[in-house]
DNA sequence: CGTGGATTTGATGTCAGTCAAGATTGGTGG
DNA sequence: CCACCAATCTTGACTGACATCAAATCCACG
């Protein structure tokens, strides 16, 4: 269940983490000077390394996001970390920053005892890393498009999109899937403020693209329809696919 | 001179570019699959790798940036490249995407015959882009707060100061710099139009903050009073400091 | 069944976008 | 050297989208 989410292509420290959480051990050992431990935080709360050593975090199970908050309180999320993900240390931009889980979030802490050490040691590890961060790359420049560029609107498609295709149940054309941040983090991750963010969903229930059964339960019958409100594609290309080849092939 | 804009931290291959460049050579040769060839690129012009193998590209001198364009014409510069910055291909957003020189630009290309073949090879090297990804995440998500939770007038504080940082020459208390971009390309780097644009740098004229003798020509008169019209810091420490430390000491 | 937090809805104001018209600027050629 | 032209920049009037403040409703939980 949880293995559909894992984007494709960053397979070696997640599987590691994985593999070791699967096993229910806390604590592995995955060569030298690496260090494996795992951390739960619920929802709200800050998440830290141990500040020994050189460590990278990856997401298990649950979200959490990289959090900025400036001087005088105003919050931006700047990446949301889903199962899979990386959380990399965000580095010194003036403001409090920090990843914060958004729900209840399983963690694993891969730590190199020497800073850095293991990195120039390992190849594989280091062009890992290296690709850890390009993919948030990635996602951050799409991010900046949206913060940028994009109205209340698209920004809200973009995200239900980019969620579905995360979190989502595939459902016949469309998808289901619970929400797992409130109205505020949903708004301070779209550079909005919660009340546009309810209105914005409420127009959006109005013209029957989404259904919203309870204020986090949410459904979208159409994928495609959705999509064409939002200027850049947001969903992997097997779900974006038309309907017909979406479903079950029968005799 | 353009020494003084190197970012601290990375001096590995914007080192070998700068060594390569100075030297006056187009092909140089750093290592086993690694060769070095320098290229430059007109205002306006589209930054494109030669497609073979693995390949990062470091800005030696003028100024690019990474553009995004969606269907219907909207523009968004994610990310400045000035002197020192690597531009890494940035990956699948839905959208027309690349690397653009803003200026006259100089580019040293770097590439690695088989497809990160080198990467796994060479620690250091290895290493080294990790870090290139990571100043680059970090000035990502600085400028995710600007494009998402900042105002105008703050959006264009910060872009001064941060465009003084890097570019500019310290003068007493304040710094000149000449702009290298038109206000439709300050606009699509922070998310507004040009006419705002236009009309925030008249405000801030009025203000006193900045003085522009002509559209491009921009003097800061006190760096520390501009900063506090941006939320954020933008200046390192020691152009932050306060103006006595700035000063040369007298006998 | 009450309580507190989250969500929704409404009324109102403000900032930035759009459209349109001038003003500067820099480059070109007479 | 000056006139002209095109591109860029500035300014103005108007509009619209989103923020703010406030109140009502919904929901989860003890």
């Amino acid at each position: 269940m949880k293995d559909d989410v894992l984007p494709p292509g960053v397979p070696l420290l997640t599987e590691r983490c994985r593999t070791c959480t699967a096993a229910g051990c806390s604590l592995g050992r995955l060569g030298p000077d690496v260090r494996v431990a795992q951390h739960c935080y619920s929802r709200g709360e800050r998440i830290d390394g141990n500040g020994a050593g050189f460590s990278v975090r990856i997401v298990s199970a649950g979200l959490a996001a990289a959090s900025v908050v400036i001087r005088d309180g105003r919050r931006q999320l700047v990446c949301l970390h889903g199962p899979g993900d990386a959380i990399c240390p965000l580095g010194p931009v003036d403001a409090d920053c920090w990843a914060e889980a958004l729900t209840a979030t399983e963690i694993c802490e891969v730590t190199l005892d020497t800073s850095c050490g293991s990195l120039l040691q390992d190849p594989a590890l280091a062009r890992h890393f290296f690709e850890l961060a390009h993919a948030r790359l990635e996602r951050l420049s799409a991010h900046a498009i949206l913060l940028g560029r994009m109205d209340g609107t698209e920004r809200l498609c973009a995200f239900l999109l980019d969620m579905a295709a995360r979190i989502g149940l595939r459902r016949g054309a469309g998808a289901i899937l619970t929400l797992p941040l409130s109205r505020e983090d949903i708004a301070d991750y779209l550079g909005l403020n919660a009340e546009t963010v309810s209105r914005i969903i409420t127009r959006l229930k109005r013209s029957g693209l989404v259904r919203f059964p309870t204020p986090t339960e949410c459904e979208i019958p159409d994928l495609a329809r959705l999509e064409t409100r939002a200027p850049i594609r947001m969903l992997p290309p097997q779900m974006a696919a038309p309907v017909a080849e979406q479903m079950e092939t029968r005799p």
